[in-house]
Formats: C-alpha cells, sequence, structure tokens
DNA sequence: ATAATAGTTGCAAGTAAGATGCATTTGCGA
DNA sequence: TCGCAAATGCATCTTACTTGCAACTATTAT
C-alpha cells in the first residue's frame, strides 16, 4: 500500500471508530508500516520524535493499544521482556529469531492453516489469532559457536 | 516422571551443571510439574511460600532462568507481559488460549514438526525452539459474545 | 564425620516497560 | 469557525524483574 492510501485508510480506520486520526498516530501508524525491522515501543518513540519532538512515550502506548484493539497492527511477543509491533499483514507470516545475532526472518507455511483449522475443529474454539515463532541459529551464528 | 525421579533427575541435571540442589530448587520445580495451569513467577511464589515461608521471589526468578538454561523448563509467551512456565515436555506440545476466561488447553500437531523441518532446510538454520500459540474464545465464551 | 569453599539465599534497593490522573490542547462534526 | 469530546504531554505510579551484598549451606576433599 503506498504512503497517502495507508494514511487514508487508518483515517478511515480510526474515524469509523469514533477515534482521532492526530499526527502522533498517523506518524506512529506510518512509521511501522515502513519500520522493516519489527519496532518496539521505544524505537517507535525515539524515531518519531525526530520530526515532532513533543511526542510522549504514554502516547506512543497508547496508540499501540488502540492500534492493536482495530486490527491495525500485530504484537509480537519475541522471548524478550517487550514487545514488537508490525502493520497487520494481508498475508499470514510468522517469525525466525536468531538467538545470536537477534536477526528475524519472516516465514510462511501454508501447513500453519491446516493447523488452525484441525485445532479449530477439534477443540471447538474460535480461533482469533496465531502466532508461530522458532528460534535458533542463523548460518552465520552457528559457525560462530564451534 | 515420577516425584522421586523428577528430583533425582533435577539433582543429577544441576549438579552436572556445577549448580546446587537446594530445597528451594526442589520445590519449585515439583510445583511447575504438578502445576497443571502453566504457573507464572509470582503464583509459584506464594504457592512455595506455604512450606517454606522464607522463600524470596528473587529466588524464584533466579532459579526459573536456571530451569530455562539447562533445558528443565520452557518459558511460555502467552499475551500478557509476564511469563508462565512448565517443565520441558517430553512430547513437543502447543497452546490454545481463550481470550474471554484465560483456559488454557493443549494441544499438539504432527504437522509442526513438518513446518520446522522445512523452515529449518529453507532457511539454513538450526532451530532450537518452536513456540506456537493460538487465542480466541472457547465454545462457553464464544455464546457468552453473542 | 568435618572443615573448607564456592554456590546460593534473603533482603533491600534498583531498573525497565508500561499504565494512569489530570490540566491543556486539538481534531472534527455541526 | 465554534464547541466539545477526544487526545496529548507531563508527572507519577505500578508491575515484573534484576542486582549487590552479607549471611548461609550443599558439596568436595580430607
Amino acid at each position: 500500500m503506498s504512503k497517502p492510501a495507508l494514511v487514508r485508510k487508518s483515517r478511515r480506520v480510526l474515524n469509523g471508530a469514533g477515534l482521532r486520526a492526530t499526527s502522533q498516530r498517523t506518524q506512529l501508524l506510518e512509521l511501522i508500516r515502513q519500520g522493516k525491522g519489527h519496532l518496539d515501543a521505544d524505537e517507535l518513540y525515539r524515531r518519531v520524535r525526530e520530526k515532532q519532538p513533543r511526542l510522549s512515550l504514554s502516547t506512543v502506548y497508547r496508540s499501540l493499544q488502540i492500534f492493536k484493539k482495530l486490527g491495525l497492527v500485530e504484537e509480537l511477543h519475541f522471548d524478550e521482556n517487550h514487545h514488537h509491533y508490525e502493520v497487520k499483514p494481508a498475508s499470514e507470516h510468522h517469525h525466525l529469531v536468531c538467538l545470536g545475532c537477534g536477526r528475524v526472518v519472516e516465514f510462511d507455511s501454508p501447513l500453519s492453516r491446516y493447523i488452525k483449522r484441525n485445532v479449530a475443529e477439534a477443540k471447538d474454539f474460535e480461533i482469533i489469532d496465531t502466532e508461530l515463532r522458532m528460534s535458533g541459529y542463523c548460518p552465520k551464528c552457528h559457525q560462530k559457536r564451534k
């Protein structure tokens, strides 16, 4: 999605929910979209502040909660004690994290959709969200460990 | 695994790593094993304290780190900002969490092993750990939401 | 069995991520 | 362009977890 299209879309979604499309929210959303690296709250804070120095961290946290609730972004739980965010991807995908260098690789597997269907049926759950994370060592870090 | 076997095993693993099998560690491990409910640090603290009132929270956290590092327990990241723990299961399994009542159901799917193999091969990673979590609404909470 | 020693504990204090109350500001519908 | 509810920034608080250190204790060597 192009930048203005994304902005229009977020405005529409926010207004539709009785919320305002403020410059803070728009910039945050825009940054999460571009930010290939699965950003965390603090990173977002520092980056948006370059353009908007009065931004507060509370606004970042509050906005992320809202985005999450509206389904605009996804909250990722890597093996750390804070969260990372990405825009809700059109196609479901998962994450492979290197325990050595922290690099995150995205991957997709059609099998995950089968699992979802099977589990939903077997347990009679309405499944809203799936998070599949694998961790290990990338080729480079794998070498170093020897 | 029976209780004394578990105790023996943990003693062996701990001593093998040059660590001590203290009463605190033994009790914590025992509790994690029995605790069907995927306990968090605070819950463990409160429960072990019933038998050992001088136990401190730091010991709980320190022990959990150690257990995790030694591969005795698994750290689970549900959609919350603290962690849950379970003894490392012989058979790999995953978690289905109800967003309504918080109930956690375990499930297994042989497909997850295929995914692991595929991803390891495709990305040339050495995969150490897999965490698959789905969330949604259990039959009961599904009803209530209508 | 006992002592030496090195790992471990409890306590107190510290840190980091995130939440909240409130006065001020601002987007947006009328 | 006006009015007001929603949102922001700031300060403060809470929660989850970590760390330094003196006292304690499980292990090992004797």
